[in-house]
Parts: structure tokens; sequence; C-alpha cells
DNA sequence: CCAGATATGTAGTGTTCACTACAGATGTGG
DNA sequence: CCACATCTGTAGTGAACACTACATATCTGG
């Protein structure tokens, strides 16, 4: 029994692809001739690959988490939790005007209300979402026990804060919105963390 | 000549209805058969009423933003710049997150991305965003001549990241967090405005 | 009561959508 | 070189979409 006739495209190219499509036009906005255009396949090979439309934006959304989790590792190796929350939004600000990518980010611009059909669709997004929530939860509980934080703080409160202020980053970016002010909007938003730091020596 | 045959449904009542389904499932999710069963009208209605699916987005976005400009200028009224933020964020954690509505914000849920043939869409709703941000804006130029924001303060920014932190709570609000959730956010974001307030006496 | 005007309900229209049947191409194992 | 397995391109499939033609109903002005 042999082996079959070996794939002609490489998935991860077409991925990237596919996923730039995703970000510009929505889950429901990207259509599969857009997709198959952008991924150069037609269909079946397509279908044959990723299942189905959803299929894809789950291995378009695998990718995308994936690149961003090593940069996301940069950000919590931060000093102090003020420099995480800075490190964290001003690189936001540059990714999201990225004239490399479409602007905002994929788990904004993917679709936050969904028609009937693809209820799952906007769950999947926020998951992913709250896996960088998570991570920065987590870094700012060692920066209280470290005394980097105040004892009167709330870690998860603060992590949701800047996963809320990086959101909105998002949407500002797609609807037209220049570095500079993403940046001015990071710089101000870390003025909340910094409340809730301890004095610097 | 004579008037015709009047209309049987109240446009503002069918126009609710109609604002709900583009806030719970977005321009493209929403189809016109969801549109008119919620109106209680056939589409025949709808079109000679509102001209084409679009128009009848703008119409109710029309609508909501007339809503909620009475409820801004209560926001803009209150004392300080800090308590502006404050009564801004925290009414939109309530409203966000109000059982009578749909989660989440229809500037943001109504459609952020399109596809093919509704880029308008997403401009439509960021430049009806823009106006609260503007609202925002004057107010906190009038609270730096006041004295109330520090002279280095930037209205413009502080405008724009009060903007940004209500955009990202009504994507958390639509992604299922709760109210307490948004208030712990609004309770964070408020310290930023605050780090740009003069000393209270 | 009639003529003109507008609204309504039924029943479609053409188009676009996600998805696939099928035949031919290209590989492997015996 | 042959049986088998998988991929590829062409050309569709039925379903759902936004939108509308048309006959009928209900109003006003004369």
């Amino acid at each position: 029994m042999g082996m079959g006739r070996p794939r002609e495209f490489d998935a991860e190219t077409a991925l990237d692809q596919a996923m730039e499509v995703f970000w510009r036009h929505g889950y429901e906005g990207a259509t599969i001739a857009q997709l198959t255009e952008a991924m150069g396949i037609n269909p079946p090979s397509l279908y044959a690959c990723f299942g189905n439309k959803e299929g894809l934006l789950k291995a378009a959304l695998d990718r995308y988490t994936k690149l961003r989790n090593v940069w996301m590792d940069e950000v919590v190796a931060a000093p102090t939790a003020r420099d995480v929350a800075e490190r964290m939004l001003m690189g936001i600000a540059d990714k999201q005007t990225d004239p490399a990518n479409p602007p905002g980010c994929l788990l904004v611009q993917g679709g936050i209300a969904c028609g009937t059909g693809s209820e799952s669709v906007p769950f999947e997004l926020a998951a992913r979402r709250s896996q960088n929530e998570d991570q920065l939860r987590d870094r700012f509980i060692r920066a209280k026990a470290e005394g980097d934080l105040k004892p009167t703080s709330d870690p998860a409160a603060l992590a949701r804060y800047v996963s809320a202020v990086s959101v909105g980053m998002g949407v500002m970016a797609s609807s037209g919105s220049d570095r500079e002010a993403l940046q001015q909007v990071a710089s101000v938003a870390v003025q909340a963390v910094e409340a809730q730091s301890t004095a610097r020596t």
C-alpha cells in the first residue's frame, strides 16, 4: 500500500496567508474564495488539510498564538510589573500598526460577534485572549510576592486591566489610529499600574 | 391626491428590535430574516422604510447614539476629570452587563471587521465612537484649564485612553465577563486619570 | 364613491456562500 | 509495472443570502 501523492503546498505558509485574510475581514467576512486565492490552493486542498472553514480558523489561531506566546514570554521577563505593562502595551502599539500585518489583533478582528452557526468563534477567540491574561496575572502575583506591587493591589484585576487596554488598542488600530495615538494610550495606561507599584528607590 | 395607507408598525420600536439583533450577531451575522422577525414586519416594509440592510444599521446606530449621548452628557457633567472617568467607566461596566441588552457595546459588536462590500460598516462604527472621544477630550481640556488636570497632562491622550478602555471592556463583556470583573477594570483604569490630576485638598 | 398614493403579505428573484463529486495526476510498496 | 493511497483541478451542489415584483389592502383628497 502506497503513501499517496505528496502535498504540493506548505501548510504553514498557506496558514500565514489565511491568517491575514481572517485578520482583515473577520471570520464571517472572509470567503473561501478569498482564502483559497490567498493560500494559492483550490478548495479541495483546503478541506482535505483543515476540515472546514472553522478548522482553518482554529489552525490560523494556533499559529498566531504560538508566535505571540514567544513574544509574551519576553514581556513577562521584564523586571517589574510596571515594566511588564509598559513592554506589553508599547509593543502592542508597534505590532498593531505594523504595516506588514493588517491593523489590530486577530484575536479581536477575527470575530467579536457572529451569526447563527458560528457562535463558537467568539468563544474561541476569547479563550485565547484569556491565556494572555492568565500569564499576566501569574506575573503580577509574583510581582506582589516580590514586593514590587503594593500589598493592597489585586494582580488579577491588574491583568484584566492590561488585557482590556490591549483589546481596546486593537480596535482603535483597526479603525485607523496610528502608532503615536496608540503609544499615547499605552503611556497613560501604564500609569495605573505604576499607581499600584511600590515606590522606586 | 391621497396620502396612502398608513404604516402599521412603529418605526422606533422596530428599530429597537433591529438594534438588538445587530448588537448580538453583528452586521454581517444578522440576517434579514432574523431582523424582520424581531421587528415583527415583512421584508418589503423594512426596505420601504430603511432602504436596505446598511440603511437599517445606520438608523439603529442613530438611535443607539442618541440614547447614549443623553447619558454622556451626564458623564461629562461630573465635577472633575477623575470623576468623569469614573462615572463613565463604572457606568459602562453596568450598561454592558445589563441583562436587558445584549452584552457589550453595539459600536463594537456591530462589526469591527467586515467582508468585501461592507467596508463602510467598521468606519461608521468608528466615527460614532470618536464622537464620544471628542466629547471626553473637550471635557478634559476644560479640566486642564480649570487646574483640575496637571499642566503637563495631555487631554486628547487621556480621552483616547478612556475611550480605549471602554472599548476593551465592551469586548470583555461580550465574551462573558461579569459586572464585577468590569468594575475591577474600571477601578484600575481610573487611577491613571488620577495620576494626571492635581492633588485634592 | 372614486382616483391616487402608500403599505402589506406572498412568493419569489438572481447571486453568493460553504462545501464536494469526480476524474486525472503523482506518489509508495510489492 | 501494478495495486493502492493521497493530492489536485474542474466544475459543480444545495442552501442561504439580500432584495423585490406584484397583487391586495388601506388610507386621503375631491
